[in-house]
Order: C-alpha cells, then structure tokens, then sequence
DNA sequence: AATCACCCGTGAACGTGTTCACAGCATGTT
DNA sequence: AACATGCTGTGAACACGTTCACGGGTGATT
C-alpha cells in the first residue's frame, strides 16, 4: 500500500487535450529563435495558469531547470513524441461536400504532424474529382475503396465530414476497415465499440454554447438587479 | 448558514456544454413523433448516463413525471429557452476563404436557432463575391463594414475563420464592435477581455489529441504488459 | 563565498463534476 | 384498496481537476 497505484503512463485526459495548444505554441516560440521559456511566459501564450502548465508537464517527466526555465526545442519535441506526432502520421477524409474540401485543402496540416492519405465520397457526381491538398492533389475517390487503402497505409484517423444520416454507416465502414480514430463533424452521436475513439466537432453546438453566455449577459444588463418585477398584480 | 449561498441561476459549465446535445436529440425524437421519453433512452442517444442526464436536467427544473418519462416538445422548448435559442440570433463570420464559404454554406443553421447577418474578408479579391447561405445569397463585404452592420442588427456572436496571423486583429475589431461571443477557427489563443465568451475550435489540436490515444494503442499491442524494463542493469 | 532573485516540481487543499442509490410520485393490475 | 412496476429528482460518496504554497535547485551579483 506504500507504492503509488499510478500507472507511470497514466496522464490524465485533460492534460492530453492541452498538449497539442502547448506544442504548437512552443514550436511558434522556436520559429521566433527564442530558446528557453519560464512556465509563466508559456503559461501565458497558451491562456492557463502557469501552476497548471508546471503541472501538466509533470507528468511527462522533469523537462525543466529550476531558477532557469524550459528548453523550447527540447521541450517540444518530448511533447511532439508524447502526443505521437513526431512523425508525420495519415488521416483520411470521407464526405467531400463544402467543408470536407475546405479540411482537405488546409494549408497547416503538413506542420502540425499530419498528411492526407485519401480522400471519398458516396456520390458519383463527386467521385473523380481533384481536389488540391497542400502541394499534392488528390483524386476523390468511391468510399468502397476505403478498406483498400487504408490496409495498404498505415492510416488509423478517419475524418467524417458526411451529411448526419450517412455518418453512422460511414463510421461502421471506417471501423470495419481498421481505423481506430475518428473525428466527425456530423451531428450525430455516433455509435462505436470501445477501442474506438470519437471526437466531435459540432458547429450549431458550439454557436448554441457561446448563445448561452449572450443570454445571460443580455439578461444582466436588462435587469441588473431583478428588481420586484411585475408581482404586485 | 443554513441557507444554501447557491446563485438560483447557477447552471455547472460542463452542463450547459452537453445541454446542445441534449436539445438536438430531442428535436430529432420530437420529429419521429416520439411524444413522451425515459431518460435511460435519451442518454444512450445522447451518449451519456442517465444519471448525468437527469443531473443536468434538474439544474433548470422538474420537467419530468416520475414513472413517466420527459414530455419531448416541452423538454426541447424549455432547454431552447435556456441555451437562448428560442429565437433565432444573427451571426457575422469573418474570414471567406475555404473554412469561410463552407461554413457560410451550412445549411443545418437556421433549424439549429442561427442565421447569419454578415459576411466579411479583409482580401479585396474576395470583397464583391456572392455566397449562398441556404436560401438567400449574400455579399462578401469589407471588415471595414463590420462595426456598421453589428451596430444595425442586434447580433452578438461572431466567427473566425481567418489565417492565424489576422485572427487577433479581427477579434479586436470584433470586440470594438460590440460582439461579446467569439468562436474561433484559428489555430492561435486570442487575449480578449473578461467580458468575452471565446471557444475555440482547432482542427489539428483535435487530430493530435487523437493521435496520442493511436500511439497508445500501438504500444499496448506491442508491449502488452510493459514487462520489467531493463532496471535489471 | 555568501547572498539574492529566479523558477521548477510537487504534496496538500480545494473545487468541480460524476456516479450511486434510494425516497417518492405516477400508472397499471389484481 | 392494496400492490407491483417504472421513472424522476437528489443527497451523499466518490473521482477528477485546479490552485496554492513552498522546498530545493540554478545562475548572477557583490
């Protein structure tokens, strides 16, 4: 009972999910020609508090000198290898209306550690169509051909950015192939077994969260106190 | 002391974030004809516990029968009520390029409580250009409109889907403006005053949170238990 | 060499969020 | 009427995440 039940790889969720704003702003630090960074300054440029930033990093391992600060080179790469994006890894994308060609044709994913593999879609009239994707261009391509190539690369993301009815069918396909990660940008909650991670990104309820906040505000400033309202009737 | 020093109005942030989901479930069923709804069926639609569900409920109220179930029209009414979407509310984007006109494109809009107000770009290439936003068409203006046309409409909410470089800059004219809620598209932290709702929403980061759990699993199919290491040098 | 300013790493305190388990109301059945 | 069943609403226990505060290295200055 004396030794710690911690498993040594066991970094808490939250800290993953700030991993990614650490190293990117790192790496725009190091663009910069600045070598060593103090938690606060860091803390700072990624909008949390440096006691949070010190933290998170702890339990990667002890990256930093005391009364001196982070290495940014250093510090980026362990945060890059954390995260497994210390090589380039694939991604393929299925739904090629409006905004799966905006994602495919995204400049900045080349940078961050990511590479598109291929790109499909269910509609023939879209089918064979190219789509321009960083340098290269990329043919769309039928979702049959999905199992093909992911089982000929080592792709393990799918990015789903289908209509919400054909999402579900589409994530099935995706798993049946081999992928073990998704991101979907359908809104829908879809249905996967658990080794399977689902991230969602959904526009309207993101919109309908910052919504929430206007309400309130609006509200605040109509009724700064909420006087006797109307109950004397 | 006895009294509980609980604002009436204090609803956990991490609820407001699930009640969006929540309120399309509902829309959905409510569609179906679906009049009546349990709450372990809404949370596995939702993908959540029923015990979360009915926490978060109970935090606007009692709008369940027990041994009933929720009434679906009124439950979906009293959360679009609460989110403040009952009526629809205008957005303005900012920013035309791919991620721009696909968002502007987005159909799915006006049934989820938005409508958009204004288009913009700082490019005087794209300044001029028509954009269909579901039924109607609109005109990309100049961002040097943007403080007229907020000032007209009653618009609160505005988004970002500019390169990072001008992703500060806009959201500074944004606030000037007298937008109070931001979403934001680009890959940088915006320093914005207290007053200001930013959420972020950040392709890569989403990808790379990914990634970490991938590189996991690879691991754990390698090294199923991570064995002794080599403590015995 | 002694002092000082600096800053990381971390246990402990605190706060927030989730799960458990059950009291209590509604409906159907005998 | 009495009972059985179904489901909500909620205190209490628990787990997770954040903040605080400080011990202990580090490098610069005198």
């Amino acid at each position: 009972m004396t030794l710690p039940n911690r498993k040594p790889g066991a970094i808490p969720a939250a800290t993953i999910a700030r991993l990614p704003i650490y190293h990117r702003v790192l790496a725009s630090f190091g663009v910069s020609g600045v070598t060593t960074i103090a938690s606060e300054e860091l803390a700072a440029a990624c909008g949390v508090s440096s006691a949070k930033l010190r933290k998170d990093l702890s339990h990667l391992g002890s990256f930093g000198t005391r009364g001196v600060g982070y290495n940014v080179s250093y510090l980026t790469f362990q945060i890059a290898r954390e995260l497994g994006v210390s090589k380039s890894r694939g991604i393929v994308i299925v739904g090629m209306g409006n905004l799966g060609r905006a994602l495919a044709s995204y400049r900045a994913f080349g940078g961050r550690g990511f590479h598109i593999v291929g790109i499909f879609d269910r509609d023939h009239e879209l089918v064979g169509n190219t789509i321009m994707c960083g340098q290269e261009s990329f043919t769309v391509k039928p979702v049959g051909d999905l199992p093909a190539v992911v089982s000929q690369s080592d792709v393990k993301i799918g990015v789903i950015t289908t209509p919400a009815d054909s999402a579900q069918e589409i994530a099935d396909l995706m798993i049946r192939a081999g992928l073990v990660s998704i991101l979907n940008f359908a809104p829908v909650v879809l249905n996967v077994p658990d080794q399977v991670e689902v991230r969602k990104v959904d526009l309207a309820v993101e919109l309908q969260i910052l919504a929430f906040h206007d309400q309130r505000s609006d509200s605040d400033q109509n009724v700064q106190e909420p006087l006797i309202r109307a109950e004397i009737a």
